[in-house]
DNA sequence: CTTTTATGAATGAAGG
DNA sequence: CCTTCATTCATAAAAG
């Protein structure tokens, strides 16, 4: 299993490492750097300014390289950046884990342990919701749960209760929008304070289409999954 | 440069198109597929079956960038789980882009906000809180609602709310109080006296640790910037 | 300016 | 279904 942390010292894109940078060091050179080749008496067998990639593969190889450098190192930033701002004290960033207090001190053991959907079983659900079935039923319970079973641990009930309280706080928002605009006659518009709190802007949440659009495999969310993708 | 938006197609690990697959194709086939390398009379200049590179720098050459491939996944993985919840709520609950900060440097990008009671309105809460009726019900939040108005801007979700999160927080301080001052002593046993409901011990739901499915990535969104490093 | 606290809002779950 | 509760999140406000 690939560790994250360790791994970065390897793929320093600056990192020049002579083990590794075979890339730096002298494809295009040429092949003086194999070691032994076809050397043998009597035919050519010299080694020869031979080769095996155009220079546009090379420059492509490198670049590609260098384009998972980059990106990593990005991500990496990006992550860092969100993570610090969001959330200073907690370790919840995956998901949830398990409770950390199993109480030398012992009162309240009980921790937290209700579900949160993840963002790629959030996708599906909301999807599902907009598809208009408004029925959820047994059986259409029954099959969501077991699609997203497969992105994060989930039981029925959660599907249920999430379908029964999506369909009650989109109600609720709406009948708000619309007494908020039947009595809005009267109230008078540009009411600025001195200090503008602007209520909150309740949403107008009918289709959450747009965003969201080039999403579509997410799998596993933070294992750092021991498989690596071999390139052939 | 390279255009993040573009480079994917190529980057992706299980992607092999020839134009690019370089790695896979034949470098250590052997050089024919160079265009004209050195190509000068005299001298022995035809193909050979020259390595340039050893098999173990091969290996290590494809394990860079399968490496590189999988954490750029996976961080993308780790980037849209974090993200996707909030903003997408944020989006989804219509924050607004009229904001004036939002324009000039892109720093505020969403501005949520929330309703801050004046002192006036405060005050109001306040006392109805203490009235004793525990319970809102809808129409006293209209009527409440209607007089705050004339203070400041307000909707019946932000009095409902107030409420909500008034009887809770101060629940809550009773029983921390109550707990504390009586369970130095005791370890055990730490039935709360009032009308306590004791969190539900009930069933436990452990990780999403395992998760397989279908391994395809997702590259193709993302605001990366677009600055790249070049490898020398 | 950075860190901490207070609190408005969002949401999973339970009760009826 | 609807309402209510408990917990959590994010941010305005306060403290350093």
């Amino acid at each position: 299993m690939m560790d994250p942390q360790q791994i970065p010292t390897s793929l320093q894109p600056h990192e020049n490492g002579n083990g590794n940078g075979i890339i730096n060091g002298g494809i295009e050179a040429n092949g003086n750097n194999n070691n032994n080749s076809s050397n043998n008496g009597g035919t050519i067998n010299r080694v020869l300014y031979v080769k095996v990639m155009t220079d546009e593969q090379l420059e492509i190889l490198r670049t590609q390289i260098a384009v998972y450098a980059t990106i990593c190192e990005q991500l990496v930033e990006m992550h860092k950046a969100i993570t610090a701002q969001q959330d200073l004290a907690g370790v919840r960033l995956g998901n949830l884990y398990c409770d950390p207090m199993v109480t030398a001190v012992g009162h309240k053991i009980t921790a937290r342990q209700r579900w949160t959907p993840t963002p790629v079983q959030l996708q599906i659900l909301e999807r599902i919701f907009d598809q208009g079935t408004g029925t959820p039923s047994k059986q259409k319970i029954k099959e969501i749960t077991a699609e997203l079973s497969q992105h994060g641990q989930i039981s029925e009930t959660n599907v249920y209760n999430w379908f029964q309280n999506r369909r009650a706080r989109s109600k609720r928002k709406q009948l708000n929008n619309n007494s908020q605009n039947n009595a809005e006659s009267e109230v008078e518009t540009d009411v600025e304070s001195p200090k503008d709190k602007k209520t909150k802007p309740e949403d107008f949440q009918s289709q959450p289409n747009s965003m969201m659009g080039a999403d579509d495999s997410c799998f596993q969310n933070q294992e750092i999954s021991s498989s690596m993708h071999t390139i052939d």
